[in-house]
Order: C-alpha cells, then sequence, then structure tokens
DNA sequence: CCCCATTACGTAGCACGTAACAATG
DNA sequence: CATTGTTACGTGCTACGTAATGGGG
C-alpha cells in the first residue's frame, strides 16, 4: 500500500470517478492512476471501484469505507507536514483563509493587520465565496480557516467557534425620510423597498425570521452578497440597506445615514471554524485570538478535542461574545 | 513521503533510537532504515531524532509529535487493510487474544468452541502473558483483543468493555478443618496460610482491600498466576485456595472442596478492551458478545466512538453484569 | 576495540509516461 | 465517433542490500 495509491484512490472519488479528469487534477497520466489503483485493489483483495466495462459506475461498499479511511490517512499526512514545518520555522508558513465579502471586507482587516505585523513570514490567502464553497474549501483542507456567519452549520467535519455577535444597521440615503425619523419600527421598514444580502450571506435568514415572526411581508428589492453593492443602489434610491452595522463607515458613509435596526433583528453570530483533527500551529491559533479574543488556545485545543457537537457548543456556552 | 519512511520512524521510536535493531526486527538491512530515515528529515526540514556523532540519543521535539502522528497514519492503515480483509471475505481473518491464564482457561474455552463453529475460516491466535504484556499487546496492535480482570486501567489508548462480575471461592483438601463448616469468615481465611493469585493477576487487589479493611494480616504462602497451580499446592497441603469462583471444577476437583467465599471479597470485574480506533470486523463484534451478551454491536461502536474515559464508562452504567 | 550510524555503490524493481487498444453510449 | 479505461512497453528513478568508512564510549 502506498500513500499515493491512497491519495489516487480519494481523488477519483472526488471527481465523480472520472480517472481522466483526476489524472488532469493532478498533473499526471491517466494510466499510472488506473494501474495504482489496480494495484491497490489487488492488494487489499477487494474492489473499490464498479466498473461497469471499462467505465468506473460507483463505488463498492467496501470502497466507501477504504475511501474514507483514506481520507483519514491523507489527512493525517499533510497534518505531519504542517508539524514539521511548525518545528522547522515556527514563524514561516501559509494560512488560507475562505470567507464572505462581509468579512474580508469588514472585519477581518484589522485582524490581518496585527497578525502581518506579528507573522510577516507566512503568507496570507484569501479566499471568497459562498457559505457553502467557504465550508468546502476548509473540509477539503485547501483553507485553513473559514469564516462566516451562515450555512456551516451542516459540515459536521468542521470545528465551529462563535467568534462575535452582531446587529444591524438601515441605511438610506440622506434625504430619505427615515432618516429623520428618532427610531425605526419593523412596520417602517417593512414599507420600504429593501436592499440586502442575498439568501444564505450574512444572517439574511435573521431578516426573514422576524419579518415572518411579525407577519410583514418584505419587499425585497434587490439582494447582494457585497455590502458595498448594497450601498450603491441606496444610493441610487433602489431602496432601504439593510446591512452588518460594522459595514458602515461613518466617514466614508457620509451621504448615507445609520439608522439603528439592533432591536428589530436577532443578533447573528459570526464562525471561524477549521477540519476536524487540524494540527494547529502556533500563528493558527494566534490569528483565531487575534480575531476573537476569548477564543484561547486551551479552548480551541478543547474544541478540537471533543468530537461531538452538542458538548463542542456547551464549552462556548458561557462565553460572553464581543458585539459589534 | 512515504508509509515506509512513517513505519521506519514509528518502530526505531519503539526500539530505543536503536537502529541496527530497528532493521532486524523487520528484517531489513539498517543502511536502508538509516537512509529513509533522513530522506524523510530531509523532506520535512526537521530533525526527528536528536545526533551525538552518529548515535540516535533521543528525539526532537518535533519528532515526538511526528512520531505520534505516524503511528496514527499506521493504525489507519491497518484499518484499512482489515477493512479490505472483511469486505473480501467477511467469515475468514486473523484474530488475536490476549489475555490472562485465568481466562484463558476457564472463561474462553466455550467462547472459542462456538466462535470456532461459527467462523471455522478465522485463524485464532491466544497470546498469553501479564496483563502488562496484555495491554501492550493490544496496544501495538499485536493483538485485537485483550482481556483481563486487572491492570488494563491505566492504558488510555485502550477501549475497556466490562464483560462479567465473579467471585470468589475457597478451596481447600477434603479434610481440611474447615470444609465441614457450613459457612467461612474473613477471620477463618485470615488464619490460615494463603494460596492465592500473584499481585496485580486477577483480582488480587480485592483481597488485599478485604483484609486490610478488617484489619487482618494476611499470611499468603504462595502465589501464582495460574489456578491449577494454586489448586496442586492446595492439594499438597501448602494453605488454603482463593480463587476465582469458575476456576472450580466439581468433578476434576472433587479432591477439594469449595467454598463460597463471595461475601467475603467484593466482586472482581473482567474486562474485554481493543485499541482506540480500531475498525471491528463483522466476527470481531460477534466475538464479542459471544463473549458478552450485552455487548451489543451498538453497545460496543458506542463505546469506541466515544474518546473521553469517564463518558465512556457511562455507557455501561446501566448495564447488568452476569456473575460468575 | 566494539558497537553503531553513515557513506558509497550496484542492482532489481517499480512508478510513470507514451502509445496502442477496447469498450461503451 | 467520441470518450474513457486498460494493456503494452520502455525508461529513469529509487529503495534496498552489500561493503566500506567513521565516530563514540
Amino acid at each position: 500500500m502506498k500513500l499515493q495509491q491512497l491519495r489516487y484512490v480519494w481523488e477519483i472519488a472526488n471527481h465523480d470517478l472520472n480517472v481522466s479528469a483526476t489524472a488532469e487534477s493532478l498533473y499526471t497520466s491517466q494510466p499510472g492512476i488506473s494501474k495504482q489503483v489496480r494495484m491497490l485493489e489487488d492488494e487489499l483483495g477487494v474492489q473499490i471501484f464498479a466498473r461497469n466495462g471499462k467505465r468506473l459506475t460507483h463505488m463498492t461498499a467496501a470502497g466507501e469505507v477504504i475511501v474514507e479511511m483514506a481520507r483519514d490517512v491523507l489527512y493525517d499526512v499533510e497534518n505531519i507536514r504542517r508539524a514539521a514545518e511548525e518545528y522547522s520555522n515556527e514563524r514561516r508558513g501559509n494560512l488560507a483563509i475562505a470567507t464572505t465579502h462581509t468579512q474580508a471586507r469588514y472585519a477581518l482587516p484589522p485582524v490581518i493587520e496585527a497578525f502581518r505585523a506579528e507573522y510577516p513570514e507566512v503568507a496570507l490567502h484569501m479566499n471568497q465565496g459562498t457559505p457553502e464553497q467557504i465550508a468546502r474549501l476548509a473540509e477539503t483542507g485547501e483553507a485553513e480557516f473559514a469564516i462566516a456567519t451562515e450555512g456551516l452549520e451542516h459540515f459536521n467535519n468542521l470545528i465551529m467557534m462563535p467568534c462575535y455577535r452582531w446587529t444591524r444597521t438601515v441605511v438610506v440615503p440622506n434625504d430619505h425620510p427615515l432618516a429623520s425619523k428618532p427610531s425605526i419600527t419593523l412596520q417602517d421598514v417593512a414599507d420600504q423597498p429593501l436592499v440586502t444580502y442575498v439568501f444564505g450571506f450574512t444572517g439574511h435568514s435573521r431578516l426573514d425570521e422576524a419579518f415572518l415572526a411579525a407577519g410583514y411581508e418584505p419587499n425585497i428589492v434587490f439582494t447582494a452578497t457585497d455590502t458595498d453593492v448594497i450601498k450603491t443602489y441606496v444610493r441610487l434610491g433602489l431602496g432601504i440597506g439593510i446591512i452588518a452595522t460594522m459595514a458602515y463607515d461613518p466617514e466614508q458613509d457620509n451621504d448615507l445615514t445609520a439608522i439603528d435596526a439592533s432591536h428589530l433583528f436577532r443578533p447573528s453570530v459570526t464562525y471561524i471554524g477549521c477540519r476536524k483533527g487540524t494540527f494547529m500551529r502556533r500563528f493558527m491559533l494566534d490569528f483565531v485570538s487575534l480575531f476573537a479574543g476569548h477564543l484561547t488556545d486551551e479552548l480551541v485545543r478543547a474544541a478540537l478535542a471533543t468530537s461531538n457537537r452538542t458538548r463542542r457548543e456547551a464549552l462556548f456556552k458561557d462565553v460572553e461574545l464581543p458585539v459589534r
């Protein structure tokens, strides 16, 4: 049994059982992979892939189990590499972060800045995408961390840790009728055309929740994944914006009026997650606590060591999350 | 990185950092291992073993971590093999059991018999030793199961599951004064020279516990790991025997009188254990439930999936153990 | 001087690439 | 006929064994 054979099998399983595509993605030849898979199957005495004629049609029951285990091996191997890197030079390395636009644009800059000052030799990679893409990147190890507010809860292989709680702000052009009101109600909001985040992004579901509970039918005229885009369309008069409070910049956005809406919608929580079993380098732990001060080394380690999700969540029960 | 490199590193760590001895035990050449270790260290960019001149003196901090991880990989690889074997022929395979004489001689025979009838193609290997040896065999994977009453509790990598509770019997020659007494007291026992199990074996500590609590100083004249040896010396008049109740055979031992002593000493519990993360083959699960009917597939799987020991013990809290 | 790890070197095996072939839809 | 996996075959790399070298206790 060779590590490459395990890698090949794992990759084929992740390329819809298409060996040619797998070969291409691994920059190697297709017959080479075919051969190695065969040899592994021979050695193990069991088919991993079922073949119809010459095509791989599906995975056998044994294959399912073996591929899972192969993944475990490959992840462990990756952890060995990472551990070795840590000991060879604990200040150098790579850190890939998968996150949404809102985090990358508003929450992360000061963190990244502080991190870069502390670890100038760590190469940072920022990967932006939908919550699903983010989760996938973290799951496959292409990114060490996933940071998002929604959509990560269904991935059992990710260890999610709460970072901060955030509220919403309504933004309107300065000459908008709502701009002069001292305070705002859900009714006020529901009466206006709305511009906000796309469903599945940045706590959109909390809006639905609030409107539904109050029996309002909101008129959402435009959604975006990106707060800057939302503001742009608010400026154009398309409607009023509902954005994360932290995304309002009093200086840059002085043509918009911010109206606190924290009482209208339940606050959302932003999480940072990494794959279960990840070897945590020193700088990774430091990054986490730069981002969320309450996530101490011990707490992170405890979370990583707790396989049961509800028990893991209990670890964070008494943590006071900052509000932004 | 190659699997063999990981294996070499792991084996060296388990051979007191003696590469020559490691090579011998793996039936390969010493320079070959040396070279591969070097190459792994080069690839990882970190020393695993610290060298003084040409000798490996100790492991580096990185080495400690890497060797641990290498072990994880090797165990996973072993599990892949086992899983493949399971699917290629679920009725054939190997089953190695490490246990003490008492279990092998008195508790296991009917289990083995039933197991052999069910799985004639599974090769059984019985490995007898001290509790420490047993635990080690299970930990290294040389045996799938460890079965013993004592001494396994300190091994964190073993998943221990309770099988049955057993009591003690005093055996005396038929013409011994105690043989005619209707019932026996701790005082009676403490007054006699005793022949029983060696310390650390088969529940010896429960004897100490009872005598200590009552303030008696027992006169132990002879200890053995082996009930047959104990009986032999009881027959010779060396003293009275204290043995596991199941070890008294009314027919074969009709020259000895058995006196129930279950009220004198706290019952002991015999456990079956396997290494954490072991892939459980069908026949392994069946073996466990043949030995201890209450250990159902689900319960065993739950125990294997529970990493925390106290939580694991809670799984068995409500189980009614048979008494023998 | 013995023990043990490293270096040197030759060889056999094997992983991988190219090219031809076969099977499926 | 296009796509895809398998077979055939050649080659370069490398793991491993033997033998020689060197360093400590």
